[in-house]
DNA sequence: AAGCTTCTTGACTGGATGGTCAAACTTGAT
DNA sequence: ATCAAGTTTGACCATCCAGTCAAGAAGCTT
């Protein structure tokens, strides 16, 4: 399992930036951007390391000198991905006020598949596959901050703050609707005609759509 | 490209329905759906004919004597499916009343993710790669009935029939609403815990929502 | 400039996988 | 029962693809 490593990592076990050369760091992101590019589209099994390499504009064994294998270089864009999808849920607070903290959640997420589209489909690849590499994170850290986020629009509802929805599929509808303009984007193109930017009009739409839904 | 063909189709170009003997029918059926299974989980390059075989309990050449290869099981599954991906919102009538109608596509699509959700995700891992197979069916098809339809729901927004939505949008967001239950039901599963039904309470949301939105 | 380290790659390997084929087995009509 | 057609499969092939390796090129340090 453990192959003499060219990249000696850090003593300290998961080192989480190991001090690379310049042209270690630059070649990293080269390899990561390509990789985002090909698993986002083909998948992990449908990407190959030479369709990688190609997108990236360096050898096959190249890659392999900055990754062990095609496997680590999947682990590293999901941990990069996990480790900032949370964030715009976890920003909902507690506090703030109710429709103004609900429609900056959808728009942070609808900003995401706006930026991160890659990403987007990156993950939802992995979902459909069942999720097999992300489970422990969505069964651990998602599902907890879900819950917790969960009690607090209840207990908005509770207060009469929000209208009376269930908070869970609530959660799910701004996931749905926001990632669908990311992931479902090649759809929406060809149905709106190619010069169109397929997320014109998206935000009006589903802040009408919230507003509406959480009025009391 | 032609090999010789073992099952001879009719002389009539594309016969709609060769007639097979009973164990022909029977078999590529039993393929078809382990076809459907395998596929929609690891999508086409992720599927393996090893993994459908052993799925429908045949062996891989067997496989290849009811279909002329891989690609061929796999284009026959979409085939079906795009034969009646269109039928429920093709349903919406002009001529009903438009909160039921809209309603009852909501409904449709619902129990399309509830009774079918490998179809769905099928459809969704096509999209996610860019519908290199599904484009001409987008872009004819699909694309001319989402106009029609949405000439329809504006003509109902202009009436003061429902609420004024962009009705592009509209569409989309009950596909997004609804194929959220069957494309990421390993996610919702393991947010709500594995003993609980995804699609749980789906649907009385769904109808708070839309009763909302379209409230003229 | 020398010498050491880091980086790069052409050529290769082993295993997986889509597909072939000829021989064997089943089925159904007579 | 017999025979022809339809069905099944073990063994095999060719290609693809992740990963290896040794040798060479480029950078750094002095």
């Amino acid at each position: 399992m453990s192959a003499p490593d060219p990249i000696p990592a850090e003593k300290s076990g998961s080192a989480k930036t190991p001090p690379r050369s310049r042209i270690q760091r630059r070649n990293r992101q080269i390899i990561l951007d390509a990789a985002l590019e090909v698993f986002s589209t083909h998948g992990f099994r449908g990407a190959t390391l030479d369709q990688i390499a190609a997108q990236a504009g360096l050898s096959k064994p190249n890659l392999l000198y900055y990754f062990d294998s095609k496997d680590a270089i999947h682990r590293e864009l999901l941990t990069r991905l996990l480790d900032t999808w949370l964030d715009p849920l976890r920003m909902l607070d507690a506090g703030g006020t109710p429709q103004a903290e609900i429609m900056a959640y959808m728009r942070r997420k609808l900003q995401m598949s706006r930026d991160f589209p890659r990403e987007s489909r990156l993950f939802a690849n992995e979902i459909l596959q069942g999720a097999p590499r992300v489970e422990q994170f969505i069964r651990n850290d998602l599902r907890v901050l879900v819950d917790d986020k969960a009690r607090v629009l209840r207990a908005w509802a509770d207060a009469g703050r929000i209208a009376q929805t269930d908070p869970y599929h609530l959660i799910f509808s701004i996931w749905a609707l926001t990632q669908h303009y990311a992931d479902f984007a090649a759809q929406i193109g060809m149905i709106r005609g190619d010069g169109h930017d397929p997320l014109d009009g998206a935000e009006a739409f589903l802040e009408h759509l919230y507003t509406r839904l959480l009025a009391p």
